[in-house]
DNA sequence: ACATCGATCAAACACGTGTTTTAAAATTCT
DNA sequence: AGAATTTTAAAACACGTGTTTGATCGATGT
């Protein structure tokens, strides 16, 4: 049991633990934690079969480990909370999407933080529930609070949860969706430009369908004034 | 080598071949087919250890038997199929709607297919090819063809992949979201009137964000005749 | 220079799991 | 009814895989 409080462990920058754990992202990412072989995972790293033992404890402490990180790197990013002040609901929830997309499915990201969430969703391990209590839950509940504000209604409004079902299943379809998407439309790529593009259409797929639900616009409707947003924020604080 | 072309194995109405066909159904919803252990499936079936391999060969056999039946129960059913004849395109997706959801989370639907989907899609076995081309890409080609009949484009417009992107997100997020929603809305039961809730509502949702995006819309905007839907099918044509 | 401690290594261990085998029971056909 | 065939049963086999072990190497401090 060695303390692991990053005593320096070589000369060489390439330290074994660090080694471990970036390859362990990758290999847990393509087949799942039940599925990854030890085995696997340090050959690939260059390293001896018993490392992991001595380093991470056992497979599942290597993989909690590995998860914490994926979780941060799937879903955290500051620069698209929604609970930001500043902007029109609109712009907020552009700024939400694109951040989102960005940061799952950009080419300077690595993609397998995505894919390791996507198993844990399949299957989740015991771990998945402090990944949806520290990582998922809070931005759910800013984002719900942001199209609850749009749509002029609670945040813990049934609506309210129906619409953000709806704008984050647009999202995660093309993590989830990725292998029949692969055949169903190969020649998509998720280059910067695609990215924008897939994120411009969401933002607005969306915005139209919020707005159309929104009570403002309902109360005002078949008059169809097309700029009249919801701005009834205050009755959606959660 | 047995020839298994139905030959009345018993005189009781349990057959060990059914038995075991319906319980791997439900062994490899939960874990996937790697997870899943040939002894689980015998025990829970009440059946031999070697009946597996002598009934199916393997255990791939057995998983290839099993995923035909689950892809055709997961994703077929002619009741919505949405390139019928009749009915105004909001109603013809109203009813692929309906149709798909009450399919694959319905009540008195069994709920290990789309579970065994949900694990095809997060890690495929070879059989997953198959699947894709007999099952879900015809219904996906149908269902573009209507989206881009809603909006006034061709069936293989990028944007009319987008829609349709933005539509099958919107349903199978329930499937695949699955896990994440029993913990952000434990409250949340599939029930008959439920189901019905939420396709209204991505009915209502999805066919707002497609008439804001249809050109006929598009052109005549910023007028706001509700009623103007899409009526230019003809260039959707495939 | 020597002792000490952490890190690495090759080998072995323990166990779970898919599969095979051999025999017995049940069913079907003549 | 009797023989042939199909189905079930228990045990054993072969192999992959997580983990442990004891030895060795290297660095650090006195």
């Amino acid at each position: 049991m060695p303390d692991r409080t990053q005593t320096s462990t070589g000369p060489l920058g390439d330290d074994t633990h660090a080694r471990i754990l970036e390859t362990a992202g990758h290999v847990f990412a393509e087949t799942g934690f039940q599925a990854a072989k030890v085995r696997d995972i340090c050959a690939r790293a260059g390293v001896n079969l018993a490392a992991v033992n001595y380093h991470f404890g056992d497979k599942l402490g290597l993989y909690n480990e590995v998860l914490r990180y994926a979780a941060c790197a799937a879903g955290n990013a500051a620069e698209f909370d929604p609970a930001l002040p500043g902007g029109t609901p609109e712009a907020k929830l552009r700024g939400f999407v694109h951040g989102l997309l960005r940061h799952m499915y950009g080419e300077d990201r690595p993609a397998w933080p995505v894919r390791i969430m996507t198993h844990e969703l399949a299957q989740p391990t015991p771990a998945f529930q402090g990944v949806v209590d520290q990582i998922i839950r809070p931005r759910h509940e800013a984002i719900r609070a942001l199209i609850g504000a749009i749509i002029g209604r609670p945040s813990g409004d049934r609506v309210t949860r129906l619409c953000t079902q709806s704008v984050m299943g647009q999202i995660i379809v093309y993590a989830h969706g990725r292998e029949v998407l692969k055949r169903l439309w190969p020649d998509l790529r998720f280059t910067t430009e695609t990215l924008d593009e897939i994120a411009d259409h969401i933002s607005a797929f969306s915005y139209a369908a919020l707005r159309s639900m929104s009570r403002a616009n309902r109360a005002s409707s078949a008059n169809g004034a097309p700029l009249r947003t919801a701005r009834s924020g205050k009755r959606a604080a959660r």
